[in-house]
DNA sequence: GATCTAAGGGTAAACGTTTACCTTTAAATG
DNA sequence: CATTTAAAGGTAAACGTTTACCCTTAGATC
């Protein structure tokens, strides 16, 4: 691949000249960075990112950590980032974490050797005093769906208690009595919390809700599908279901229609 | 951000020993290794990525571009690639072309600048001169959804003629004779194609697709219901739906419903 | 005791840019 | 005509690595 050099001699000008040219700089005439430009166009340049990123210290870059791209949730995620970062015209680098504390250490570790200018790190299995470390040493350290409170100013996040309570709040206008929760598994904060919400708001209405009507899977389609055949398994007895998210709501959806039972006529949900 | 130069000053090396153990190479005793590593760990050493791959003319890193990430079908195309590349403890840099022309040269350009190791470009947008000039150029090229046939060797595609086929054969054996069609109003080979493989295996039983009953729109959900809508509004008289994608079947089945037209006991539809 | 060998480690060039600082040229000013 | 100034362009150091090649030391071999 053609370097700044091979266009400076064809060209007859020094590197310093080809350099101004490819970054539309001053103090270049118009005939000189005329043919620059044609030769740069011939020899089909490309400036090497890596060279640049070197000596400026700047990578045009952003590194992005998630769990998973194939969840439409973080795809989103990464599509909202990419468009903004597309604006700034930098590159986006993405690299998924699977909620494991090894490798979401690896992936933030890699992203860091690319020198990223910052970096939106989703971290569900990575302990806090790691993360409030990173955040202090790596400028541009961004974290998402996670709040640390001895750096929230680097944290945005759900407010998963909240979001508990107006699941519930709904359904109790629409005037269920007897409620089933279809939860995530995993042992993080977002189920737990959206629990306790759930809860909180179910209490004031002097509903208490058992445990055996709380189903627990992996939060996607399929384990809405298997908690949802434990409830009916236990004869749980229920209008209202609230489902961690939609995926789980649509696989306890068609458990329910499997068993005959009319949604949302018999059984509400809301995901 | 410590440097190799760093490391080699306070562990008492040359610059090349404290590279050799960074990359578990040889020529360097027991406790001088113990030593360096013990340095890096200190001082939180990152190997910098950018000067690595100048040097070394590997960036350890794979290109892809695609035209949406929020589509669940690419980010699960982005997700697969990049288990791939991490196996080869390679980094993925995702750009979005999103089907226009400029944009996703744009794409293919940025990446290049990056020096990728190789790259998987998903376009629908440019022409065949322009991709068969990346092809023979760039190395590692690779062509994903698109058929180009003198670059053939670089190309993965989906056979949609064979694809409209299979979905019309499937249809025909379920008793159906009365088709109507969803698809998608881009003027790409996908949509053409299979419509072709379903007209020609329609013809293969004596029906004949006319063009009321096809309906092209955007390939989503909305797309979807607002070409059944356009189909219903003309009473077009059929028992089976042929769509684009899940998507757009998924709308035209909500549209049907609105409709009070029974899925699938009136209607069947495939995506 | 002279020579060879292997292990451990150092030196410096190279990768492709950017940019602070210097030089040349010619027109403008007094 | 001498001096200033601005425009156009060149020189070379720096960014952080890797690696081919060289050097030293000490034990092994004759």
């Amino acid at each position: 691949m053609a370097t700044i050099k091979d266009i400076a001699q064809i060209a007859g000008v020094s590197l310093a000249t080809v350099s101004r040219v490819v970054n539309n700089g001053p103090k270049v005439g118009d005939a000189t960075r005329k043919r620059v430009k044609r030769v740069m166009q011939e020899l089909g340049y490309r400036p090497n990112a890596n060279a640049r990123a070197l000596v400026t210290q700047r990578s045009q870059s952003l590194g992005i950590v998630l769990p998973e791209l194939s969840d439409p949730f973080f795809a989103t995620m990464a599509h909202g980032i990419e468009t903004i970062a597309r604006k700034n015209n930098s590159q986006i680098l993405i690299s998924t974490g699977s909620i494991k504390k090894e490798t979401e250490l690896k992936a933030i570790e890699t992203l860091l050797e690319h020198r990223c200018d910052a970096m939106v790190v989703h971290s569900k299995a990575l302990d806090d005093e790691t993360l409030i470390n990173f955040a202090n040493t790596v400028p541009g350290f961004v974290l998402i769906n996670r709040y640390i409170p001895q750096i929230s100013h680097r944290c945005i996040w759900l407010d998963n208690i909240s979001g508990g309570k107006t699941m519930a709040k709904h359904m109790l206008k629409q005037g269920h009595t007897k409620f089933a929760v279809v939860s995530s598994q995993y042992d993080i904060d977002d189920p737990s919390n959206r629990l306790a919400g759930i809860k909180s708001e179910l209490e004031k209405h002097n509903i208490f809700l058992d445990d055996t009507m709380i189903e627990l899977s992996t939060p996607d389609q399929q384990g809405g599908e298997i908690a949802m055949q434990n409830l009916l398994a236990k004869g749980a007895d229920f209008t209202a279901v609230l489902a961690y998210n939609d995926a789980m709501a649509s696989g306890a959806m068609t458990m329910l229609q499997d068993h005959n039972i009319d949604v949302p006529n018999e059984v509400s949900i809301i995901g």
